[in-house]
RNA sequence: CGGGGCGUAGCGCAGGUUGGCAGCGCGCUUGGUUUGGGACCAAGAGGUCGGAGGUUCAAAUCCUCUCGCCCCGACCA
């Protein structure tokens, strides 16, 4: 390509609201341009890279027997009732009416399609098992968009389907899927770890996540070094310390004033932070209708009689630890949690920063497992100003629910190994889920087993993220002078950069430019040709730099005195004199040897 | 949805309190001089000051409403 034709512009100055890296570099490059928020048209460069990365996904997929197909972003809105998935409780999914009155929406995903498929296409056991997978626009109305392209409203996700007969089908596509996707995301350059992950609004049992380890990534997750464990923050388990051995105390009530912090508290009172138990309020929204498609995860704790209201929560962990808002969901079994307010708060007599669990009434209240075996914590009194010693849980107020409801920290000993854990930030890629029939079922998409009994399919799905993988690889490779891309997703593989110096040289450098440009191209190397004639070298060179390709080729006057044209590659400060007959063949042979870098590090295929 | 901030030329910004010709840098166009790390000279083009309403002789500026965008939080395949 040309750049004096091209069709994108380099920006000396970012955006003044883009944050990240990533964003602020791709933007500058010219690699993307905002048209909403969370919205983004993807120019040529941008283009280029998401082709190829889509064919890395494309090979790895059909790898492991998948068949590409394409399903429609808008689709009617039954097949979403039908599973569930319309409600309320699914903001981001955007519906509208179409000119009859049917209800439609555009897809944030594809399970209900790939059901619908399934039971129209699969009949009989002997057409299982199969994996289809698309590459497709998704839309979810997030409640905030950010970091440029890594969180986005609009984006081209590579989904896939696994369709089997059991559940030990299902696992044989799931490994499957584990080990394509390190090799789809190595080969990238974007190395990502796998981590436990909440299912979430996909339903199902399990549940795997991709991460690629930067600070700019929005999930919080926990590793340990010594066992390798590692999953998110959302579902991460902790080995809980011993709490203390002794005969419970009566029961204290003590004037505390102003102390409506456990930090307050515990320097009032003298005590660890790990002595006194503190509650947390919330909401459990229970809009969501009771019905078949809720059947499975039907609320223990929530009467069905009150579907279609709301339950106080009342949740209680040790003052130095943190609520897991999943973990508490996943407790209560329900979706929806809310914060509560402090009018909701005292409507269960409780009191805002002096709450605990005694005394009060018409709230559920959910205990983790290390409070409820903590003897003569300090808990509120539920009275401004006064708090309460010696708080023994079950003794003194009655849990409606015991469970592991606290989110891992930084320093918390591993459940596995016991030793610390660490915490990391990082930006999910990709994630496999274990859907198994949930939506089959809601859809009877079934078949007919060996012996002629309708089984429902069981399903898997598996997603990537294909413009949150650039932008993670643009966030991982850059430096001060811009972008730095790994060669096997780089829009181009060589910018070739002619300095003419009118008048002084002639046209030499020029014409040599042309015929590398035409000779590289026909051996099959991408070119990005910097043949701008009003550019100076230095904003050839730093465009260069901030495009990021590979290599640089340069020619000028000077190196062609020399005898030839220099090579530079982009991560490495040293420039190279070679021969322009030699050219051609030495780039080929720098890219293949950044290329077999690349692979060293992609693990074989199962 | 809660808190905070910002909308003035393609990008970055000033002007706003104190109402009075709409500006600066980069980029863009034309001509000339330059040519190995974001050159220089000269001449230009480009703006319903996000939108609507109001106050006023006069509004980018003051008031009301509204739309958009960003950040933090909440939420999240």
């Amino acid at each position: 390509m040309r750049q004096s034709k091209a069709f994108f512009q380099t920006l000396r100055d970012a955006p003044a609201d883009a944050e990240l890296t990533s964003h602020k570099l791709l933007a500058r490059a010219g690699f993307i341009q905002a048209l909403g928020a969370g919205i983004y048209s993807y120019l040529p460069l941008a283009r280029r890279s998401l082709d190829k990365i889509e064919a890395i996904i494309r090979e790895e997929m059909n790898a492991i027997g998948g068949q590409e197909i394409t399903m429609p972003v808008a689709q009617p809105g039954d097949l979403w009732k039908q599973t569930g998935r319309w409600d309320a409780a699914y903001p981001e999914l955007v519906h509208w009416q179409d000119r009859s009155g049917r209800d439609m929406t555009l897809a944030m995903t594809h399970e209900e399609v790939v059901a619908d498929l399934a039971r129209r296409q699969i009949s009989s056991y002997r057409q299982l098992p199969q994996l289809v997978y698309h590459l497709q626009t998704k839309f979810r109305d997030e409640p905030r968009s950010r970091g440029g392209l890594i969180r986005v409203r609009e984006f081209t996700m590579k989904d896939s389907y696994s369709l089997d007969m059991d559940d030990a089908g299902l696992d044989r596509q799931f490994e499957a899927h584990r080990i394509a996707y390190h090799r789809i995301f190595l080969r990238c350059g974007v190395p990502a770890i796998s981590v436990r992950a909440d299912v979430g609004i996909m339903g199902g049992k399990d549940s795997v996540e991709f991460m690629a380890l930067t600070p700019a990534g929005e999930d919080t997750l926990l590793l340990c070094d010594s066992c390798g464990y590692r999953a998110n923050r959302e579902v991460a388990v902790l080995q809980k310390p011993q709490p203390a051995e002794e005969r419970a105390l009566p029961l204290e009530k003590v004037a505390t004033p102003d102390c409506k912090t456990i930090a307050e508290l515990a320097a009032f009172l003298g005590v660890p932070e790990s002595r006194t138990a503190k509650a947390v309020f919330f909401v459990a929204e229970t809009d969501v209708k009771p019905g078949k498609e809720r059947k499975d995860d039907a609320a223990v704790a929530v009467d069905s009689s009150q579907a279609a209201s709301s339950r106080f929560v009342f949740a209680v962990t040790r003052g130095d630890m943190e609520v897991n808002e999943t973990k508490l969901r996943a407790a209560l079994k329900i979706g929806k949690l809310r914060p509560a307010t402090e009018e909701e708060i005292r409507a269960v007599g409780a009191e805002p920063g002096y709450g605990s669990p005694v005394g009060v009434a018409g709230a559920l209240v959910v205990v983790d497992d290390l409070v409820a075996s903590s003897p003569n914590l300090v808990s509120g009194a539920n009275e401004e100003g006064y708090h309460l010693l010696n708080v023994n849980c079950g003794r003194d107020y009655q849990p409606d629910i015991v469970a592991d409801i606290v989110a891992a920290a930084d320093g918390d000993a591993c459940s596995r190994c016991g030793n610390p854990l660490h915490v990391a930030r990082g930006v999910e890629v990709g994630n496999i889920f274990k859907l198994g029939t949930r939506y089959s079922e809601a859809l009877g998409a079934l078949y007919d087993d060996p012996a002629g009994v309708k089984r429902p399919i069981v399903m898997g799905s598996y997603g990537i993220g294909v413009g949150r993988l650039l932008a993670t690889a643009a966030e991982i490779y850059n430096d001060d002078g811009g972008l730095m891309w790994p060669v096997s997703i780089a829009p181009f593989h060589v910018s070739l950069v002619v300095l003419p110096r009118p008048g002084k040289s002639g046209a030499a450098p020029l014409d040599v430019a042309e015929k590398l440009y035409a000779e590289l191209q026909a051996a099959g190397i991408e070119v990005l040709y910097d043949d701008r004639e009003d550019a100076s070298p230095g904003v050839k060179f730093n465009d260069a730099d901030l495009i990021g390709l590979p290599l640089r080729i340069t020619v000028g006057a000077r190196s062609l005195e020399q005898g030839g044209v220099e090579l530079k590659r982009r991560d490495q400060a040293e420039r190279q004199l070679v021969a322009v007959d030699d050219i051609v063949a030495t780039v080929a042979a720098e890219l293949a040897a950044m290329q077999a870098e690349l692979d060293k590090t992609v693990p074989d295929s199962a």
